[in-house]
DNA sequence: AATTCGAAACGTCACAAATG
DNA sequence: CATTTGTGACGTTTCGAATT
């Protein structure tokens, strides 16, 4: 119960020129792997773990979207099923109305002759 | 069956509004 | 101010029904 998702992720040098005018921020998480420097004194972390630091954050931060977004939907949803119903309602009491309008206008109309 | 199609659900991005 | 949260827009995936 788990699909691989495969998005478009825009993190290839592909460049043709016609993307969905979008993606304009690639985080991109492409360090040139290897190479562990210590970090300079003082510093308390080195680059990796900064980088691995913001992955980090934007992962979470994927995560709790897609979250709001499905609350969003559902929130969403219950609404308009709400106003429906409310329509639904109205409607059938405009039809009472427009009965009562009718009946009304009958019984007060002048006798022709 | 296999294919096609529309609708619903989804994940992500960008951006505005809310919050601390 | 910087961060977080809510939502519209977009492209993708999933699902069920109709058609071949």
């Amino acid at each position: 119960m788990q699909k691989p998702i495969m998005a478009v992720t825009g993190d290839d040098t592909a460049a043709t020129g016609d993307m969905p005018t979008y993606q304009i921020r690639a985080p991109t998480t492409a360090l040139p792997q290897g190479v562990v420097m210590a970090a300079s004194p003082g510093s308390l972390h080195s680059p990796q773990q900064l980088a691995e630091e913001a992955t980090r954050k934007r992962e979470l931060r994927l995560m709790k979207n897609r979250e709001a977004a499905k609350e969003c939907r559902r929130r969403k949803k219950e609404y308009v099923k709400c106003l429906e119903s409310r329509v639904a309602v109205l409607e059938v009491q405009n039809k009472k109305l427009i009965e009562e309008l009718e009946t009304l206008k009958d019984i007060c109309s002048p006798k022709t002759d």
